[in-house]
DNA sequence: ACCCCCGGTTCACAACTACGAAACAGGCGG
DNA sequence: CCGCCTGTTTCGTAGTTGTGAACCGGGGGT
């Protein structure tokens, strides 16, 4: 087991639809994931973004729940998260984290900062190695160690070949 | 609404399930919008992708019609994003991207920025080879393996015979 | 009908470059 | 002492590009 990466939870809001209304309008503002659970006789419900779903009173238990999970997955997708560095030490993912050994903080700083951006090798060896590198093939090296490291926490180091490296969701 | 007089209406598949689930496949591997009319003691069913929605049966007509407005929204919206090349070698669409090699960029660039019109073969082959061409099918091979490598992205690049080439949507 | 070329596609190969993985060793802190 | 962190080397292997050749469908000439 990893024991150095975890996750917490993301959910979705339930109201019922015309008669809370209001707390609906209160939730799309906030851009939470919620599920419209729809009167019997109340016409058809038109969802607003791609993080809102309806359902037809009466449903079955199952049929809500597949909803809100299918909803929780696209939030997921949708959601544009960024990572974020703490206490130097600590990458924050979403919902997921790791922790990074001294050297790894100091390479993934500029990565994180340019988030699905290319950051040029010059950068990353300048960012880890302010005094020059130690070798001709330190950077490699540490860059597949942080790679390791990066494994489950939801983003990949991606190479672009001969330009440097791009920290981007794992998808 | 904007004049364009080639305008066509994104047509949504509505298909039974499980019974008809063969099609469903095929539907999704063709990108086609899709509505499940999900069978009434059938299990909950699970989109794929955003452009795939499900209703159990026995439902009023009105809401299917809701749901199919939804996914047609959903589809339009998906058609009119235009690919983005960034850093000099990404080449995003949506949420997918990949990594270009410099000949797959320099050649790519045309083709992004005039997405869903004709590319001459000899734009293309100024882009690719400001000096010219180094060999005889030099162009179409790399063509070939730009097509290769926008697999799955999306996007297809189609050629004109005896007109160029067209990056567009790949439905 | 036939043949053959044109425009285009695909394969395979060679040379080269840039990365990547594994393994080992010294060092530092608990 | 043990375990993590980091430097270093070595060797393998993907990715990149040019090149030649086979192949294929369609259109036109005969």
């Amino acid at each position: 087991m990893d024991g150095n990466a975890a996750m917490e939870m993301t959910d979705v809001a339930v109201v019922r639809w015309p008669s809370e209304d209001l707390r609906l309008d209160e939730l799309r503002q906030r851009g939470v994931p919620r599920l419209a659970l729809v009167a019997p006789q109340a016409p058809p419900f038109a969802p607003v973004d791609p993080l809102e779903d309806w359902v037809r009173l009466p449903a079955a238990e199952a049929d809500v729940r597949a909803r809100v999970l299918t909803l929780v997955a696209r939030a997921e997708d949708h959601l544009q998260r960024r990572p974020e560095l703490t206490d130097e030490r600590l990458l924050r993912y979403g919902r997921w984290w790791v922790t990074l050994a001294p050297a790894d903080a100091r390479l993934v700083a500029p990565l994180v900062a340019r988030f699905g951006a290319v950051v040029s090798r010059g950068e990353l060896a300048k960012a880890g190695w302010p005094d020059g590198l130690p070798s001709r093939n330190s950077l490699d090296v540490q860059l597949g160690r942080l790679r390791r490291r990066l494994e489950g926490s939801g983003m990949s180091l991606r190479t672009v070949r001969s330009r440097g490296c791009v920290l981007a969701s794992a998808v």
